[in-house]
DNA sequence: CCTCCTTTTAGGATTGATTCCTAAAAGGAT
DNA sequence: ATCCTTTTAGGAATCAATCCTAAAAGGAGG
């Protein structure tokens, strides 16, 4: 585990935050000036593929990344992109599952919603 | 509406496959060589923004088009990437929603499996 | 079927997140 | 310290999607 991998793991696990690469990069810059941006990627990759981290796909917006792996839905607001973690709808899952022939092997939910810091200023946010 | 705003819309609501937009510019330049990939894209856009089809962002992979609007779930092969559309889980998203302090302004449910075609060749596929 | 004005198109350049490439640096046994 | 493998820094490359601009198409009056 090099310096570098477990700095920008420390970063994705310390904070229920779900940060884009790019901020991750930033954050971890403060600290290691040197460290290049594909280093970022190809760790973040690492990390998913090793199972200690989760990859969230955002609707035309960069990828975040989830400190907790394991599959559970998000709450997602549409105007400032924030996340939040959501508890797995079990009985909801094993319904759809009971009607479809073969094993799920995954599954995405993302809720959309304005997060009240958004709705509070009638702006219109990134 | 234009020969083109047209023809894409032809295309994309014809079938209930779930292309990607390189797919309808090629079928859709089958009948019109001349058509950009462009005012493809431009095209595609403007139909989801006025409501009649919808856009379904996929992970690691190009947009793909579904020709019915509403919100509902979707099956998605991991192998190959069809899309299936499913019913939508009236009750499972009442009670998330119940448990949430705004209200939910849309979704998106992607569960994965490997579909049966693939399933059947021991293939590794896209 | 002219005219004028607005919208759309074709074609190609551009963007932006992400991946790839390569030589140099760091790990990490022994 | 040595040798071999893995990883890194830095920058080029990729690719879906968007943007730009001059030319073409709509389309409302007449």
């Amino acid at each position: 585990m090099t310096r570098q991998r477990e700095l920008i793991y420390g970063i994705v696990s310390a904070a229920p935050e779900h940060r884009t690469a790019e901020e991750i990069y930033d954050l971890a810059r403060a600290q290691m000036p040197s460290l290049a941006r594909g280093t970022v990627y190809r760790n973040l990759g690492l990390l998913v593929r090793e199972g200690l981290i989760r990859k969230l796909e955002m609707p035309e917006a960069p990828a975040r990344y989830d400190r907790e792996p394991g599959p559970h839905p998000h709450l997602v607001c549409q105007r400032c992109g924030r996340v939040e973690d959501l508890a797995t709808p079990e009985a909801l899952l094993a319904s759809i599952q009971a009607d479809l022939p073969g094993p799920i092997t995954g599954y995405d939910l993302k809720l959309y919603h304005i997060c009240p810091a958004c709705r509070g200023s009638g702006k219109d946010g990134v």
